[in-house]
Order: structure tokens, then C-alpha cells, then sequence
DNA sequence: TATGGATCCATA
DNA sequence: TATGGATCCATA
């Protein structure tokens, strides 16, 4: 798989220019790029989407193969260990809000966990790394971007990175994933998140397959689960 | 359908005080309360939910009946006229991104439109307001809650609002929409977001059922045949 | 083609 | 039960 570019939103306290920051970055950029197909070709060669027989629908590639292999590279191809979830205080203070109409002040609870990273890993000069990997749907992104956001400015890491998808590739992919396109317009916001004290880096990169393939034999990357991405075919190969 | 609560994030310019909020909040909150199931009933019964035979999988109400009532009701009801979109500049200016490694500066272009809201209106004072319906899933909240933000800093809106279920009603509804509880982590970001200068007012509101019932002859709201849909149906039925 | 949405899935 | 995700739908 190609890495394309990694877009530094904002920058904090000299992250950028930190051992930790270019280790990881080699590290995950290692991992995208180990990431295959066919399995062991040195290469991400998908087949393109195709419209389907009935004029209306496509054939795409789905998404869980590409996760997976990016989470298994960087465990065992770099070495990094995953710590699992980070969680953000359940107590920290909520910002005062008004109700309306009554314009009594009110501090909403909050009720809900924050959920982990994809992969949370720490730096040898002691940065908390949280990374995520985009394949979901193109507003889980904002989720995504919102979450890493709040972290740096707690504080509870100091590197975050989306990985996402080109705009090119998504169309070979599940209709709807994440891609660089539709964020696009959204990267002033998140730059204005950025933490007025300590280290923070924010930072999205984008990825994109190294060649497409109309060859019949190149199967496309199975959707959903085991399962049901065989009964799924073949109920498409019936029509 | 039942109020509960309107929270207001922010505030700027005194638009909370003004005319305009007054008549466009009490007419959403009327639009709501106007939902009705069974129809013509005078509130919002719903089917609770319930396991199904298989033991694992529930039954739920679908939520377009929900979304289509309220836009009717502002419309019908509520005599608003919806303007269609209203669309961010695609020129505006891109924050100042750095490239990495290469450290170059960078403008990513901004590839994508902002869609529009779901209702679009102008009050008698002059403020254009954007309301968005919220019951897709948690993480499209996410978008809407940015894109409203981005929409009043910009300035081509002076009120946004969105409308998303109480976790009690969310769980009563198709699995994984948006619901305040999940948002309750994020109120401070949002926050934060508050325009500077000019009139901005950005307000959650959160809805519910008026009642639950066990009544097998209370049909749950339909659902659509959306997402992964089908995809259940067949699975449904080979078992 | 583009964008917001709706629905169910996997897993801890 | 809770949370992130993957998939396909509807419509302009």
C-alpha cells in the first residue's frame, strides 16, 4: 500500500522535531507500506470497481483485510505493543451550559465512555501515540478526529494520527469510508484545537493502493465477516 | 413526541434574547411534540424493544417515520419554509498545514462540498437557522455537530440546532443512533468552538417517547431496507 | 457522481 | 450492555 502525504495539523511543544514522533511515523509508515495484495506480492494491487450485471450496483473491495494486515504490521513487523484503551475522565468539568427556556445553568453528565484508539502505543522518549485507522464510515472520521483532538488537549497523548484513505482509493472501497476529500473542509476546525500549553501533534495521512486491476482472476477483497461474505457472493453470482 | 431539554452550547450576540429563537424554538419544539403513533393519537407510543426468538437479535422501531414527521410538521404545521442548502465557500482559506516529513508548507485543497442541513430557515429578525434532524448513526452526530459549528463561525448561520433522542429512546430505536449520552463526552469541544465576534447560538435538543408498550398489536416503526439491511433479511431467513 | 442517512455487525 | 465499525440505501 502507498503512503501519499502526512498532513500535520498543528504541532505543539516541538513534537515534530522529537525522536519519538519520527519513529513512529517511520514505523507506521513501514506498516502501511508491508501492506499486500495478493498476500506477498510487495505490492496492494485491487481489482477495480465494476458495475455489477444488474446496470446499478458495483463491485468493491472490502475493508477489514487492509485493517487487519496494517494492525498485524505493526505489531509484528515493528515491534510495537498496543496498550489498549486510553480513557478519558468521566469527571472532568463539562462546560457550562444554559438551558433554554428556563436559562438555568446546567452541566450535562457525562454519561458515556470515550471508547479506545485503534492503537496506543508509547514512544522511547515517553510520547503516548494513539492511532487510528479510518476504514469506517466517512462520519465515524469526525468521531475519529473529534476524539484524537480531545485527547491531545487533555493531555492523555500527545501524537495523534488519522490514517484515511485517498479519494481514489475509497471509490474501489466499501460506498461511504472515510477519505481525505470529505475532510477536507473540516481541517480549520481541528487545527483550532489545537492546545494552548504542553506537546501536541495532530496529524491525518493518507494512503492509497499501488495499482488497480480489471483482471477476472483478482478476487476483490471480501466484505463483511467470513461467514457471510461467502453466502453474500454467492447469492450475487445467482442473480 | 416529548421535549426534554434544550441545551445551549454558546451563545454570542445576544441571540438567545432575540425574537427570532423565541419563535423558531417554540415552533421545532411544537413540530415535535406533534409527532404522533398511531397516528392522530395525540403522542408518541412506541413498541418497546424486544428479543427476538433467536435469543440474540431485538426488534426495534425504525426512525424514518420519526424524521419525516418532524420536516412535515415544520412545513405544514408550523407554516416555515425550508431554503434548500446553504454552502460553505470552497475557496475559503485552509489553515496553515505542514507536510511531513518534508516540512513543507501546505494547503489541502478543499475537494469535497458541505452537503446542507436538514432545515433551513430565516427568521422575521433576520437570523438564518439550521436545524438537523439526528437520527442517523451516533458518529454522523459528529459531522452535523462539526459542520454546524464550522457553518456559525463562518457566519452564514447566526443559529444551529440539533435534535437527537435520549438514550432512553435510543434504545428503542434501530441500533446505533445518535443519542445525547454518546455526544455528552464531546459538549466541551463544541463549546470551545464559539465564534468570536458576531451572533452565534449553537443548542442541542433532546427528545423522547411519551410512552412504551408491550401491546403485540402496536406495530413497531418500520424500518428501511438501508444499510445492512438485506443483508439480515437473508440471514433471517435461512434460519 | 456526490452526500447524508439507516441499518445491522463484531467484540469486549 | 456498550462502543467502534462495516455495509448498503435514497436521492439530487
Amino acid at each position: 500500500m502507498k503512503w501519499l502525504r502526512t498532513l500535520v495539523l498543528f504541532n505543539e511543544g516541538g513534537v515534530l522535531s522529537s525522536n519519538g514522533w519520527a519513529a513512529v511515523h517511520q514505523s507506521y509508515q513501514d506498516a502501511i507500506e508491508k501492506i499486500y495484495h495478493p498476500p506477498f506480492s510487495g505490492a496492494l494491487t485491487l481489482r477495480a470497481k465494476r458495475r455489477r450485471n444488474n446496470g446499478k450496483d458495483f463491485d468493491r473491495n472490502g475493508v477489514a483485510y487492509l485493517r487487519s494486515h496494517f494492525l498485524r504490521n505493526m505489531l509484528e513487523l515493528e515491534g510495537w505493543t498496543s496498550e489498549g484503551d486510553v480513557d478519558l475522565d468521566k469527571e472532568r468539568q463539562q462546560p457550562a451550559i444554559l438551558l433554554y427556556p428556563s436559562c438555568e445553568h446546567y452541566r450535562e453528565p457525562i454519561t458515556s465512555g470515550f471508547g479506545g484508539f485503534d492503537f496506543v502505543t508509547t514512544t522511547l522518549d515517553g510520547l503516548k501515540v494513539a492511532i487510528e485507522w479510518e476504514t469506517g464510515n466517512i462520519s465515524s472520521s469526525h468521531r475519529s478526529m473529534n476524539k484524537l483532538a480531545i485527547a491531545l488537549k487533555t493531555g492523555i497523548i500527545q501524537v495523534g494520527v488519522l490514517i484515511v484513505p485517498s479519494r481514489d482509493l475509497y471509490s474501489h472501497l466499501t460506498d461511504r469510508i472515510g477519505n481525505i476529500a470529505e475532510l477536507s473542509g473540516y481541517l480549520e476546525m481541528w487545527e483550532s484545537l489545537r492546545p494552548k500549553d504542553g506537546k501536541g501533534l495532530l496529524a491525518i495521512t493518507v494512503v492509497e493502493h499501488d495499482a488497480l486491476s480489471d483482471d477476472p482472476d483478482l478476487p476483490y477483497l471480501p466484505t463483511g465477516s467470513d461467514g457471510r461474505a461467502n453466502q453474500a457472493r454467492k447469492t450475487r453470482a445467482k442473480n
